[in-house]
Parts: C-alpha cells; structure tokens; sequence
DNA sequence: ATCTCAAAACTTGGATACAAGTTATCTATT
DNA sequence: AATAGATAACTTGTATCCAAGTTTTGAGAT
C-alpha cells in the first residue's frame, strides 16, 4: 500500500483566472481542510498530471504555500506537505487575537446602518447554516466585515494569512462537535450588541472572550492530535537535506 | 530622455542559494531604498539581461514582490513597481504598534541576563553607527530581538512583511534629517529600561511613544512627497488593464 | 492634419527541455 | 547474508519556447 488517496480531480472550471491561483487556492483548501495531510508528498509532476496542467503553475502554487509554511520544499529531494505545528498555532492566535480585538476597538467609530444591517444579516445565516462548513464561510465574514468596518482592510489580509495555521486545527473542531456552533453565534451577537452600542470595551472584551473560546477549543483537539500522531511511527514520504 | 537610470547590476556573489531568493532580495532593497522608484517599468526580459539570468527566477521573484504589493503585475501588458500608498503606510503602522506593543508585554515575562546584554550591545552599536544605514541595520535587530525575547519568533515575520511599506517612507526620514537619530536611541534606552526593570506598562509605554515618533516623522516626509508629487505630472510607464 | 484600422512589437502566462543534486536500488564483493 | 559502491530513478532549479493578450505605431482614407 504504497499510493496515497488522491483527492485531486482536474481543475475544469476555468474561472478565467491564472492557473496559478487555481492551482494554490484548491492546493491551500485541501491541506487546511485535512484532505491533504502532513507529510503528502507534494511532487510537482506528480501534482501536474493529477491537475492537468503544466510544471509553471503548480510550482508557482507549491512556492507560495511555502512562504505561508504550509508546504516544505526540500530543493533536489522533494516537497512535503507542513506538519500541524503547535507553535504557529499559538502564534496565529497571538496575532488574531491583538489585531482583531484592536479592529473591533476601530470599528466602533466607525459603525453605520449599512455595517449593522449587513452583521445581523451574517448572524441570521449563521443561524440557518445547514453544515459546519457553511457555518464557518458566514463566521469568516462576520469577522471580516468588522475589519472593514474599521477601514483597516489589509489588516484582515494579514489576519487572514495567519489564521491558516489555525484553521487547519480549527476545522476539526468543526466536524467533530457542531453542538458548540451556537454558543459560537451567541458570542457573535455579543460582539455586534457592543459594536451597535458604540461600547467599545464592551465589544473587545466580547471579541476577545470569542476567540480564546475557539482557541481553547481547538487547543483541545490539538492535544489529542498529538497523542495520537505519537501512537503512529508515521513513515512515508521524502524527507529533508 | 526615455531611459530609466539602471541601479541594477548583475548579481555574481551567489551564496548557493536559489537565484529567485537572490533577485527577490535584490529587488527588495532597492524598491523600499527608493532605487527603484514608483512606477518604474519592471519587464521581465528587461531585468533578466540586467541581472543576467533568466526569465523563471526573475518571474518568480516579481510575482513575491506583487504578493506583498510592492510590484503591479498587468498580465499581457506590463509590471511597475507599486506606488507608495498612505493607506498601506497607516495600516502597517496599525500592525506594527499593536503587535510589536503586544511582544514587548510579552517579552517582560521572559527577560534574561542574555537578551539584556544583547539589547545593550545593540544600543551601543546604534551610538556608534557612523551612516542612517548602519543605526537603521542595528535599530531593526534591536526590535527583532525584543520579539524573539518574547518567544514569538513568527510574529516578527509579520511585522518585517509589513513593515516593508513604512520603511519606503522612513528611509527618507533617515536622509533627511539624520540629527533625530539620537532621539530614538533614547527612546530605545527607555523601552529597555522598563524590560530590565520587568516594569510591563513602563515597557509598553515607551514603545507605543517610540512607533509613533518614528511614524510622525515618516508621515510628515509623506505629506511633503504628496504635495512635490502633485506638483509634476509624472507620465512615463505603461499602464494598467 | 486627423481619424480608422490593421499589423507589428511589446508584455506576461503556460509548457517544455535541460541541469544539478538527492535518494533509492541493485550489483559485486567480502 | 551483509555491506559498499556504482548507477539508475527520482526531485526541484533554471533556461527557453510557444501562446495569448495588450499597446504602440504607422499607413491609408477622409
């Protein structure tokens, strides 16, 4: 058993868009969301023929999930999908948490009736989610709509960048218990309640509570991931130098 | 007169290392020095002879530059090197304060004999730096070294990327009017005293009256940039879509 | 002289060929 | 059988080639 499942269908759907960018988003989505694990190989031609495109893109795609260290390239030898390192993850929540609850302050100033309308809008389909997933895209919205409330939208880029490293833990906490999602949306409703009240230490001290909420919960996964990453040797795939 | 000056010159040094790291960091400095001005045409063929090599390396270098916006990329039309925005001035200012005031809260819990002495060292080399250049090398490993204290090593990644932006106006601030330079290794002084002391808030202090002397100047060149860019046309390079 | 339009001279995006280094494999020797 | 070494089968880095789109340019008509 040496073939590795292959959860690559070739990229049809042309969006007009640069291959390239194709090739990362669908390569990002499918590390952070587990359906490529630490340690799969990442070998260019291997991943060409698998997508259907040439070296150009796919190394292009491969050398930005490096700069973003969710890939590991080892120049001659080969490239490997990142471990799931606690480090990056406590890092990731680090800067979240001191960026977001510092936009959340800004945001106050800055709320308006559209902002309000469009946040509320976000809870309520927060509520109606039918799959943890669809959950989690109305929640990164929530979140990046109080970014741009507080005219501070390259902030939210940087967070974004991140929080990579959080969510690959993140999504599991997702699939594995979706009976928290709505203590989840109640937190959001705290932090809107805040924003709409022009109370600033109100809505930091919701939005801080919130995300070491989260945190704490995948932290909680995390320690079991590692448990049982120690039960298994883990061999496969190319290594370093 | 429709040539550009060419600051560049072929890179022959190689330290083994991948040529498009090589040319990205080439790039890099002389973008955020000014060497390459905004608007400076950046044709790939054009900086392969320059450079002298190919077009996969400086391609690949040109797309790094264009990801943290230093470079537009006009797909079938052209690349410049990006304007100097006073948004993405404010907004690393933003990141920068609230992460790097963060770390140095950070950093009080884990001071030693060991960064104290290095901290100290680095100040003494700033007293000592005969050019701007020199104090601006040692003035960032001073910074630097007040985020690895803090055992947040990554988040310093985050800064120095987005740090890119404020350093193309500071570097002017450096020039101009190198006599502040004394100014800031007191202010330096003071955030280290308060880390030596274990005093948090005196720390924190120090560094936010810091970060916002450094971005007062750089904001005051700004403007009068603002104003000497309006005042010429400035036609020359290719244009967008 | 001005405007229209076609064609040539750019540009970057993608595909392929080649170079250089690493790892695995297989053979010969002990 | 075990080991050492050569060799073949990978891998990524770099160079070049082709494709596709954009901008310029210039010729011709008005």
């Amino acid at each position: 058993m040496d073939d590795d499942l292959t959860p690559l269908t070739r990229l049809e759907g042309k969006a007009g868009r640069r291959l390239a960018d194709q090739v990362y988003e669908r390569l990002l989505d499918d590390i952070v969301s587990g359906a490529l694990p630490p340690g799969t190989p990442m070998a260019e031609l291997d991943l060409c023929e698998r997508l259907g495109v040439s070296r150009t893109p796919v190394r292009e795609a491969l050398i930005k999930l490096a700069d973003v260290d969710l890939v590991r390239i080892y120049p001659q030898s080969g490239s490997v999908v990142a471990p799931v390192s606690r480090e990056a993850f406590g890092e990731a929540q680090f800067i979240r948490e001191h960026l977001e609850c510092a936009l959340v302050a800004e945001a106050v100033r800055y709320m308006d009736a559209t902002s309000l309308r469009e946040l509320n809008e976000l809870i309520e389909k927060q509520k109606a989610a039918a799959t943890p997933a669809e959950f989690y895209a109305h929640d990164e919205a929530f979140h990046q709509t109080i970014a741009r409330t507080s005219r501070h939208p390259h902030v939210w880029q940087v967070i974004r960048q991140t929080k990579i490293h959080f969510d690959r833990v993140r999504h599991l906490t997702l699939i594995e218990d979706a009976g928290h999602i709505p203590l989840l949306i109640a937190q959001h409703q705290e932090i809107l309640d805040g924003l709409a009240a022009c109370n600033e230490a109100q809505a930091v001290a919701a939005m801080r509570r919130h995300l070491r909420e989260v945190f704490r919960r995948a932290d909680g996964i995390f320690a079991r991931q590692e448990e049982m990453a120690q039960a298994e040797p883990r061999t496969r795939a190319r290594r370093r130098r």
